[in-house]
DNA sequence: ATCAAGATAACGATCTTTTATGATCAATAT
DNA sequence: ATATTGATCATAAAAGATCGTTATCTTGAT
């Protein structure tokens, strides 16, 4: 005797019989013939000894039983697709290079270790830069892809999301923010945050000088919490040490800004595709909110 | 393109070979040849695209795949197991009768809430009544099943587990408990507590006078709430308002009782057969604690 | 009466299991 | 060491069962 089991195809086609409530349409779906399907429905019933459906006129109906078996199918399918598709990741190998800004390198570990976790094989490097120089990288094929920040409505590469750019401050500090501004920037050269402020202070007639440079968030810092200069940050950047200032400051509205992703130019290895869809699902949560 | 599927009955022999970690004996558990379980293993390499196993030496082993496929498996297969066995529990019907104690009513809902989950066609009826009583309506096959008190080691019907009984008032009662002690008993006759409550104390010289009588413990309740006399009850029927005493009360120690379960002599009835399965496993719980 | 959907029958192809046989490895004897 | 034995696993070939298709029939709705 030896332990009943399910045909998880003939599940499949339950499923497909449910969701379309038609033997032909089922079918169709399952690019089987609808004599199939008919006969699938009927093993199904043979198997487990009960009527699954039920026809009046010519509608079908799906008995308690067969609405029952629906629930289980259901289950087991998404657990075998899963399970399949495990098994389809864990093969997929190769080496890929991701860039990203410096200040992201914070909030993409998680992502890393989930596509670590999805795709064991596959030795993925990260390197940070500047988002021009990325895009260039990139361009260049040195990189298979790049996530970067952008003004509003830039060209090239997928958005992934927008996000509110803020000034400011060490939580408990009160600047004085008169002209001209004491602003802690990012290193000079192309960046997108220098920019943007830079365009909006001189779009609101203020003055500013540069208190401050470095190559990352983490060296403006001190300067910053100190009450020294404001800074310019997304709001998902913000951390405990840090006070967003808003319109009663006196500070100029800053735009949004974009974080796009750039491929290779030429045609994504499968690890590169993966993790692109990754980033895309796993970053595309905070978009238009404000 | 069809959506990829596992043959579970490939995972089942995964799954034995893993246990054996032998093909010839999975092939012995599962009734097939030694040759089928092999070439079943490679059918499921084959449409994996994937080697799950290697052999160093004589003994075989489960490369990374196969283990992560592993864990898959027994998963899907204890879905499916669930999911097959809830159809056949469906299917079955038919009607039982099951005799209990006044004073288990309201032990045993959740009891029957599960078992007409699981078993949705069978009508269940509960009958109530004295211990005593429900053993001769068993034997008669005017119930299929009953579960019934008795003193320890007493023949007939299967021990499902044993309790302590305790003595118990009021809260706030600090009853006078000189001779004669006023007891509140269930209504004169086979009544196991009230049995075993008079032998305690006649063993212990002790004198007693019966100071309020009812069917249940509902009627006896607010005479022993309100510290007129003190009852006998299980440990598991203690509520809120009642509060056990201990030996420093000065009354005998009580012995355990036993809860059995008597089945009808006839060949029991599938449902019936359910049923007692179902008492033994949820009731089995707190046993020989003290 | 006609049309569309579902059921049934018969056939053919494919896939699965078995029987039979060969290969490999470990252990024991020579 | 070498040979032999025993056992396990893999492979080949054949029988058998299963599944899907084509074709046809039935049934219900317009």
């Amino acid at each position: 005797m030896r332990a009943p089991t399910f045909d998880l195809t003939l599940l499949r086609t339950l499923v497909a019989i449910a969701d379309t409530s038609s033997v032909t349409a089922a079918a169709k779906r399952l690019a089987y013939t609808q004599s199939t399907v008919s006969m699938q429905l009927q093993r199904l019933e043979a198997q487990l000894a009960v009527s699954l459906h039920e026809r009046d006129g010519r509608r079908l109906r799906f008995t308690a039983e067969g609405e029952r078996l629906l629930g289980h199918a259901r289950r087991l399918l998404a657990l075998n697709d899963e399970a399949w598709s495990d098994m389809q990741a864990r093969q997929i190998t190769g080496d890929l290079t991701l860039g990203i800004p410096e200040d992201y390198a914070s909030l993409l570990p998680s992502v890393f270790a989930y596509f670590h976790q999805l795709y064991p094989a596959v030795g993925l490097t990260v390197k940070c830069g500047t988002s021009a120089h990325l895009v260039e990288q990139v361009k260049a094929s040195e990189l298979d892809l790049a996530l970067v920040t952008r003004q509003r409505n830039s060209p090239g590469g997928d958005v992934i999301r927008r996000e509110p750019l803020v000034w400011a401050v060490g939580v408990h500090q009160q600047p004085s923010l008169s002209d001209p501004i004491p602003l802690a920037l990012y290193t000079p050269g192309a960046d997108v945050f220098r920019e943007v402020a830079e365009q909006a202070l001189q779009a609101a007639g203020r003055d500013w000088r540069v208190a401050y440079t470095s190559q990352s968030m983490a060296g403006l810092a001190p300067i910053v919490t100190a009450g020294l200069a404001v800074v310019v940050v997304t709001r998902s950047m913000l951390t405990p040490t840090l006070r967003p200032l808003d319109e009663s400051s006196g500070l100029p509205a800053l735009p949004m800004i974009e974080l796009a992703l750039h491929r290779a130019p030429h045609r994504p290895s499968e690890p590169a595709r993966r993790l692109g869809e990754l980033i895309r699902e796993q970053l595309a949560a905070p978009s238009e909110a404000l």
